[in-house]
RNA sequence: GGGGGGAUGUCCGAGUGGUUAAAGGAGACGGGCUGUAAACCCGUUGGCUCUGCCUACGCAGGUUCGAAUCCUGCUCCCCCCA
C-alpha cells in the first residue's frame, strides 16, 4: 500500500530536522511491515490553552501522519504544569490548580480538534499523570538515566551554567519526566519546535534505558510572529489565534513582514500556488486568504480581504464594529469615552488625541477642547490609531 | 555552615543625599511615507478631576529641610567556598 520511502519524504519536507538519519523512514517501514499504525507522540503544555499559528505548525504535521492512517497521541502535561516550569526564568509564573489544568486541556483538545481527526483509530489523548504520579523509589530509578555532563550539553542549559545563572533541579528533571512519557505510550515518532530537541532526543535515551524501541524524532522550525523577529508566543503578542475573526487573521498576517510569507505558507501548509514570486504583496494576500478560510471557515477569505480593502485601501469602515454604550451626560471627557471603549487609561487616550491620532466619524478629533457636545457623538464611528473602531450608540 | 553579589518604570539597564516621574536602549503606541510589509522621519510612553495634584525605585521603620540614594530590621533571589 504505503511507500514508506516516498512517505518519510513527504512527511519530512518542510521539518527542521528528522532524528537519526532515516530514523522516519525505518519507523514508517517497521509499521507497514507489521501491519500497525506508527505512534506519533506530541507533548502538550496546559498552561496557555490557545492555539495559535505557532501550535499549527507541529499539528498541521500530526494532521499529515493522520492522513497517512498513523495514530496521533496527544500528552497532556498535567502532572509536570502541576509542578510548574521555572525555565524561561519568567519569573512568577503561577503553578495551575488541578481544575484549571484540566480546564485548558480541555479547551486545547477542542481547537486542536479544528486540525487533528477526531476519530479513537487516529488520536488518543493521556494525561502524563497517569504514570508519573510514581512512588520515589521508581523515580530514582529512572534518575540514573540522564548524566549531568549531558544535560549540560543543553544548549539553554550550557549557556545559562557559563553565565553563572540558576538552573534548577527541576528543570534538569524535566527531559527525563518527558522522555519517560514516550516509555509510557510507546511512542513511534515524537514530533516538536526546534526548541524541544534535546528533550525530544533525550526521550529515545530513556527509553533504550528501558529497553522499548527508541522513537524517531521529527523537529519543525519555530514559526516566527507577526513581529518578524521572535517565535510566536502568546507572551509576545505577536501571534495570530486560530480562534480569532477572519477580519483579524487576515489583518494581522498582512503585517508581517514580506520575507515571512513563504515560511509561514510552507510551515503551515499552505500552497501559494501560480501566485508570482515577484508579487509579495499578493502572495501574502493570498496566504491571508487561505489561513481565513482554514480557521475561520470557507469563503471567509475572500470576505475578510473585500473588508479589509474597504477599510484600509479605501479608508472605509468596518462593517461590523464593537458598540458601545453612550452615557447618558449631555457633555462628555472625551478622554473618559476613549478610555472606557477602547480600554486604554485616560492619560494615554489624551496623549492620542494630542498627537491626532483619535477621529470622530472621520474627522480629526480637538485636542485643544476635551468635552463634546453628546448629540454629536450619537452613532457617530470612533477610531483610535489605524485600526481600532467603536460605535456609539444610545442605550434603549 | 562560611563568604560575596543583587532586588529600579512593560523588559533590559543607568543612577550612591537636592535641577529624578528617574539617563540610555528595547518594546509598545500615535503621526508621516506605504502595500496595516520593509526601510526611514517625527512624537509619546506611571496615574488623574492635567499650566496642577497623586503614586512610584523589594517590604517596614528611622536619620535629614530634603532619600531610589544614608542607617536598622525583614523578605526574596543569585554566585562562590565547604
Amino acid at each position: 500500500m504505503s511507500d514508506p520511502r516516498a512517505d518519510a519524504r513527504f512527511l519530512a519536507r518542510n521539518a527542521a530536522a528528522v532524528n537519526p538519519d532515516g530514523g522516519l523512514e525505518e519507523r514508517l517501514a517497521t509499521a507497514a511491515r507489521e501491519g500497525r499504525r506508527l505512534r506519533v507522540k506530541l507533548g502538550i503544555d496546559p498552561t496557555a490553552p490557545d492555539i495559535h499559528l505557532g501550535h499549527v505548525v507541529v499539528l498541521q504535521k500530526l494532521r499529515e501522519f493522520q492522513d497517512l492512517g498513523h495514530q496521533v497521541v496527544l500528552i497532556v502535561g498535567d502532572y509536570t504544569a502541576r509542578v510548574g516550569d521555572p525555565s524561561g526564568r519568567s519569573a512568577t509564573r503561577p503553578v495551575l490548580t488541578a481544575e484549571e489544568i484540566e480546564h485548558n486541556a480541555r479547551t486545547y483538545q477542542e481547537q486542536a480538534g479544528r486540525i487533528l481527526r477526531d476519530d479513537p483509530e487516529l488520536l488518543e489523548v493521556r494525561r502524563n499523570g497517569e504514570w508519573l504520579d510514581m512512588p520515589m523509589d521508581a523515580f530514582l530509578r529512572l534518575a540514573r538515566i540522564p548524566k549531568v555532563a549531558q544535560l549540560l550539553e543543553r544548549d539553554d542549559f550550557a549557556k545559562r551554567y557559563a553565565g553563572q545563572r540558576p538552573i534548577s533541579l527541576l528543570e534538569f528533571v524535566y527531559p527525563l519526566l518527558q522522555g519517560y512519557d514516550s516509555v509510557a505510550i510507546r511512542a513511534d515518532v515524537e514530533i516538536g519546535g526546534t526548541d524541544q530537541t534535546f528533550n525530544l532526543l533525550f526521550g529515545r535515551d530513556v527509553q533504550r534505558a528501558e529497553g522499548v524501541p527508541e522513537q524517531a524524532v521529527m523537529t519543525m522550525p519555530l514559526l516566527v510572529g507577526i513581529d518578524g523577529s521572535q517565535k510566536m508566543s502568546k507572551s509576545l503578542g505577536n501571534q495570530i489565534g486560530i480562534g480569532e475573526p477572519a477580519d483579524e487573521i487576515f489583518g494581522r498576517t498582512m503585517r508581517i513582514p514580506d520575507e515571512l510569507t513563504d515560511q509561514w505558507a510552507s510551515l503551515l501548509a499552505i500552497d501559494l500556488g501560480d501566485v508570482p514570486a515577484g508579487d509579495p504583496r499578493s502572495r501574502k494576500r493570498a496566504l491571508a486568504r487561505a489561513l481565513c478560510d482554514r480557521f475561520a471557515g470557507a469563503g471567509q477569505g475572500e470576505q475578510a480581504q473585500e473588508a479589509f480593502d474597504r477599510l484600509f485601501r479605501d479608508g472605509g469602515v468596518p462593517e461590523e464594529i464593537a458598540e458601545h454604550a453612550l452615557p447618558g451626560d449631555p457633555v462628555l471627557h472625551l478622554p473618559a469615552l476613549l478610555a472606557e471603549a477602547f480600554g486604554v487609561s485616560r492619560s494615554e487616550a489624551r496623549r492620542a488625541i494630542g498627537q491626532g491620532g483619535v477621529r470622530i466619524n472621520g474627522e480629526v478629533a480637538n485636542a485643544t477642547n476635551l468635552d463634546v457636545d453628546a448629540k454629536d457623538l450619537q452613532d457617530a464611528v470612533l477610531r483610535l490609531g489605524k485600526r481600532r473602531f467603536v460605535r456609539l450608540v444610545t442605550p434603549s
